[in-house]
DNA sequence: CACCACACCGTAAACGTTTACAGATGTTGG
DNA sequence: CCAACATCTGTAAACGTTTACGGTGTGGTG
């Protein structure tokens, strides 16, 4: 693994000035002949551009940052599938990091920004503190935030919809004559957590349903939780007729106990799940479940990083991005089992 | 955004010269008034060290690509998330590369390993062509492949073995009584198709039972052309008692088909995917796969490209990671249903 | 033939660090 | 009081680029 070739190596091979060099290599108007001897000694050469160097001097390192809070989550990961092509096209390169959903490597991710190793940043953070707020304020390169960030932050901001998300699973389970529509939830002490709860009671206000605290039950974002918390919910009011799950796996929990216990899905009860994972169009009966648009949000962030990046200095701008409900077989019934919505994805391996 | 501070800055206030500065931010000896001068001036200034201008220097960027096929892809995702622990506890970034199963591209990485903006690469090509190879034997930075490279090819290796992957699982089938065991491929011109194709052979042969090309059934690496694959299948040999199909999202297509033919899974017919990904764990009945162990040959990469920038220069290595077959209810009834792997994963939304 | 315009090229400085080397300062011992 | 030495600090070069600026040679014009 030797040195390899710089533009000395080059200039002195084809008898010029690295600045000539440089010119051929950065398409600059040059004589023929010099173009010539250049492009042969850096092909012979083997010569490749050192990119670091040339960040130092260009001050753009055509790298920009994504900084999730865990690799493993399925709508970080949906995020990123549409940030990726796009920074891509671009010409951007991707740096990832995972914070492991701890505020501090938030904040350090933050801080490493001013070590300009990227050129902008990308952050889902798990929760907004004043430290973030702060770090956003002075950050020394253009951020953009995927969640909710207070007004006059001065970052450009992309929004989910959870209120209208469980709003639209919500009228749908009544439109289909549920009456008695339970929430299983995630801890309230989490942003997600406590969006979810508050607009499920919304909702129920909404359609002029009578709100329940039997109806409600906690447990945690996981299966086998969601699984606990719903054999609960079932032992307390057996009567339960659709379930609204805050969460795709809480949602196969549920699957999991009412099939144990005899309860058809969704004749008996019907069970809707949130963010649409890939395994909602996986499991059997296949699972409704409120897109929040990870996805789109992933888009759309890189797409306005992509802009300050190429100059723009509007004011900070907050998207958005509008929830969908995937309607599938656990409310709907097996005419809708296999509808497909494109999430088929190819996988391989070796 | 204005200009950042520099050690010019710091030096200038501290009244001190900015290899002083230096010193004090790197930790060298320094006299304790100086130290204090500096760090002093450095802390109200709120300098953070150019990372890139260091990286000139110290000709060590603190990065490390991973190349993979395609960012959505489960088997990819799941060696990302043993990868990257495993780099940022040794103070690595980790850049993402998805080459979209473009050879070109791939190769396109390799060359800009000579813009030297990452240490080291990991990568898992589609499949590894002579140009491949040109590049590999020329890399200006240690590579370790995930995927089989021929002898000679001075690249750290990591393989999976496919082969006995596909016996345990037809020896599974058959020490559950199976017979007629039927192999739903993808196309057998892709490397993990010709792989499990003749491994599927092998394991048959192994086990005295008759190769009979009516059980073998070519479509792709796709739920829906797994579906139609089986229904093929199904129209031609109705006896068949069991599936080996070459991937989960083939299984979850065969799952389907059998369930709106009527036959009973496992009781009539068996089924086994491969990959072992989420999907496996979330279908119903949950699905018996064979893992080739994609995380452990992530973590086994990261860990051998660790090594070889601390500067290990050994012999290329070859590590082959054994499959592990995981059983659940699709072979081995509703008693294995729910047998938690730990696959239960977080995931929350924002 | 003198002069100018022009195209091309080379010299050198700059980007922000790290570090070899030599100079400055202070300490110790004779 | 000076030599010898240790300790700390500053100067300058280097990493590999890009680019402002001025110099050179060519050809054309008056």
């Amino acid at each position: 693994m030797a040195d390899g070739p710089t533009i000395n190596t080059i200039a002195e091979r084809a008898g010029v000035s690295i600045a000539s060099v440089s010119r051929v290599l950065n398409g600059l108007p040059t004589r023929q002949e010099t173009e010539r001897k250049v492009l042969k000694a850096a092909e012979e050469l083997g010569y490749v551009r050192n990119a670091v160097a040339r960040s130092l001097k260009s001050r753009r390192t055509n790298q920009v940052a994504f900084a999730m809070a865990d690799v493993g989550n399925p709508a970080y990961l949906a995020m990123l599938r549409q940030i990726q092509p796009v920074l891509k096209a671009a010409g951007y390169r991707l740096v990832l990091h995972s914070t492991d959903a701890v505020a501090a490597d938030e904040i350090d991710v933050l801080h490493s920004l001013g070590e300009r190793y990227v050129d902008g940043l990308i952050m889902s953070p798990l929760r907004v503190t004043d430290a973030h707020l702060e770090m956003l304020a002075a950050a020394r390169a253009p951020v953009v935030i995927i969640g909710s960030v207070p007004e006059g932050t001065p970052v450009d901001n992309v929004r989910a919809d959870s209120r209208t998300g469980v709003r639209l699973a919500v009228h749908h389970l009544y439109a289909l004559g549920r009456r008695r529509i339970a929430m299983v939830n995630g801890p309230i002490d989490t942003v997600p957590g406590a969006a979810r709860g508050a607009a499920y009671r919304e909702a129920l206000e909404n359609l002029g349903l009578p709100y329940d605290d039997d109806l409600v039950q906690i447990g945690d974002f996981y299966r086998a939780e969601g699984a606990r918390a719903v054999a609960e919910l079932l032992a307390r009011v057996p009567d339960v007729d659709a379930l609204m799950c805050a969460n795709d796996l809480i949602a196969l929990g549920a699957l999991d106990v009412l099939r144990a216990a005899g309860r058809r899905v969704p004749d008996d009860v019907a069970v809707v799940g949130m963010d649409d994972t890939d395994l909602a169009a996986a499991s059997w009966p296949s699972l409704t479940s409120v897109s929040l648009g990870s996805a789109e949000r992933g888009k759309v962030a890189a797409e306005l990083l992509l802009e300050r990046l190429r100059g723009g200095d509007s004011e900070p701008r907050v998207v958005t991005v509008a929830p969908r409900l995937a309607v599938r077989a656990s409310t709907a019934g097996p005419a809708y089992e296999g509808a497909s919505d494109g999430s088929d994805r190819k996988e391989g391996g070796a």
